[in-house]
DNA sequence: CGATAGCGTACTAAATCAGTACAGAATAAC
DNA sequence: GTTATTCTGTACTGATTTAGTACGCTATCG
């Protein structure tokens, strides 16, 4: 439950990938590639990103996107707040409706609140670059059995 | 963002109306007009409750539903799980494929899981006797402007 | 001026979710 | 023991949301 759009998915494993070369210039297509996912998607997903301001598009024959901030200053809440919107678990439920037609639920928001608070914390607390060195890390550790330069495992 | 089903909410503002007289039980008819809410869409709520342990169902006659425990030992999340399962995020996008057809997707999964537990965290830390609480606060201070019984504010 | 690469919008299809209906089982009253 | 009441379970339908696709436009470089 409580499930993240999958487009926003998208965006972390996209956003994880141009962070391996932070300086770069990266098409559409070459992103989609090292990441499998579906060209029109990561298109949809890439020009999100950059109307939020996490990514600088450059057009032109060797145009291309890059990442607008150091991955350390890039957080998921970010990436979220890009994609769907501002965190808010409910919306007060009828909000369209002035105020909510059921007695005291509105009285509750509070707590809500609070709640939603919580989240974007926990959001905001990993950045790019922890999605990335946990990455590597994975990687390394997958891929070559025998650790030799990883000392605080 | 982040959206909780409707279906969800409305369990927090049902459970809330049952813990006014936590003891009474009380029939999905009378909670539909307490709260306002359609009575189909109640009894799915309460079922589905039900099933979760967090309400006893008493069948026959004087029958209805009841708190199966305190207001203070029901959390929110044990509401949100009840109703949608256990809290994720993310399922890691294609589960089902045995794992990830995207390079090293899967290998950001650690950083989710601290995600998750933030959220849940959070969740875990309101409980029915809370949302009861600030509920009334704010039900009084609406509807009887001069406060009497009131030192903490 | 032509090729490349991003930009914007609109549309279609799929998945999810909310809501409804209905037949069944348990309990209490008469 | 029959009847009324109230919960139980499943299945279906409709609506909303989300994902994915298509296409025409704009900007930059050679």
């Amino acid at each position: 439950m409580l499930r993240l759009p999958k487009l926003t998915d998208y965006a972390v494993v996209i956003l994880t990938a141009m962070a391996q070369m932070p300086e770069q210039i990266q098409t559409t297509n070459g992103l989609a590639q090292r990441t499998s996912l579906p060209l029109p998607t990561v298109a949809k997903v890439l020009k999100q990103l950059t109307k939020s301001g996490i990514l600088s598009a450059l057009r032109g024959t060797h145009g291309g996107y890059r990442l607008s901030r150091a991955p350390t200053a890039i957080t998921v809440a970010d990436i979220v707040v890009a994609l769907d919107g501002p965190v808010a678990v409910t919306d007060c439920v009828d909000s369209q409706q002035g105020h909510c037609n059921v007695e005291n639920r509105c009285a509750m928001r509070g707590q809500w609140d609070a709640i939603n608070r919580a989240i974007k914390s926990a959001l905001e607390a990993v950045t790019l670059a922890d999605m990335l060195k946990t990455q590597q890390k994975a990687w390394l550790e997958t891929e070559q059995p025998q650790p030799a330069a990883q000392a605080t495992a």
